[in-house]
DNA sequence: GTCCGGCAAC
DNA sequence: GTTGCGGGAC
């Protein structure tokens, strides 16, 4: 056993991805975002993903957690990247790993180191209180190391469906789908699914995710990472550079001109 | 000025 | 449902 990493599995063919997702769920679930003619929507975005994981091999972002599948070290990584982009956490990365290569290390620490070491981060007050926690949560609870189940993983503050969703599918070979604004805007503007304002609390969208994520583990990895690195490479809110995009073929708002160069 | 691999409080 | 948290990069 073991997921390749770093991708995953970049190499699928449109039958495969096809015997791996639930496409009539996903056409069901689709249709309340409104995604006009859906059955032809989602099959040509099924037909895509080979093109999206090819892309992923060659621009895909290498960083050190996404090299290993050591739960610490992915769980640790999750918490540094809300709502914060890679490049910023992968400075201070090794640092952390260092001074806190373990849940004990935490509870040792005082709050002034964990604060100094997440600083150029933002988000210091609640990074150190969920740090803090994670520390004496892990330690006491669950004899230092890091849980198993969703419920568990989000018990210190500030944990939730992201973060422990993460872990599980990076670390722990779960084919498990991720919702997070860049999923939200990736899939809203390919599908032309209309997102609600807090995409990660409607179901629907989770459904519709669940139902698009290939039942593998490999692919799993390799179809989340993709959407997340398109998100933030191409796909970007601000101007996205659509004529270089592997969906543009199947994507709505590539067609409906607004995403065409002037 | 806007945005970022969220999350919890209100 | 909406709002605050936050330093850094563009």
């Amino acid at each position: 056993m073991g997921l390749r990493l770093p991708f995953g599995k970049t190499e699928v063919s449109a039958e495969e991805i096809d015997s791996l997702v639930d496409r009539d769920l996903a056409v069901e679930h689709a249709k309340t975002g409104n995604v006009n003619q859906p059955e032809e929507r989602i099959q040509e975005f099924i037909e895509t993903v080979p093109e999206l994981l090819s892309w992923l091999e060659a621009n895909g972002r290498v960083y050190l957690w996404r090299e290993t599948t050591d739960p610490w070290k992915v769980y640790l990584a999750e918490i540094l990247l809300q709502r914060t982009r890679g490049n910023a956490v992968e400075k201070i990365y090794d640092d952390v790993l260092r001074q806190f290569p373990d849940p004990e290390t935490l509870v040792e620490a005082t709050e002034g180191e964990i604060e100094d070491v997440v600083r150029s981060l933002g988000f210091v007050n609640h990074r150190t209180r969920t740090l803090t926690e994670v520390g004496e949560i892990f330690t006491e609870d669950f004899g230092g190391e890091v849980p198993g189940s969703l419920d568990k993983l989000k018990r210190p503050w500030r944990v939730g469906d992201y973060s422990a969703r993460a872990t599980q599918l990076f670390a722990r070979e779960q084919p498990m789908a991720l919702v997070d604004s860049n999923f939200a805007r990736v899939i809203g503007r390919v599908l032309g699914y209309e997102m609600p304002s807090q995409p990660h609390k409607s179901d629907d969208v989770y459904a519709l995710m669940e139902a698009l994520t290939p039942d593998d583990p490999d692919l799993a990895r390799s179809f989340n990472l993709a959407i997340l690195d398109l998100g933030a490479l191409v796909c970007t809110s601000e101007d996205p550079d659509c004529p270089s995009c592997p969906l543009n073929s199947a994507c709505s708002y590539y067609e409906s001109e607004q995403g065409r160069p002037d």
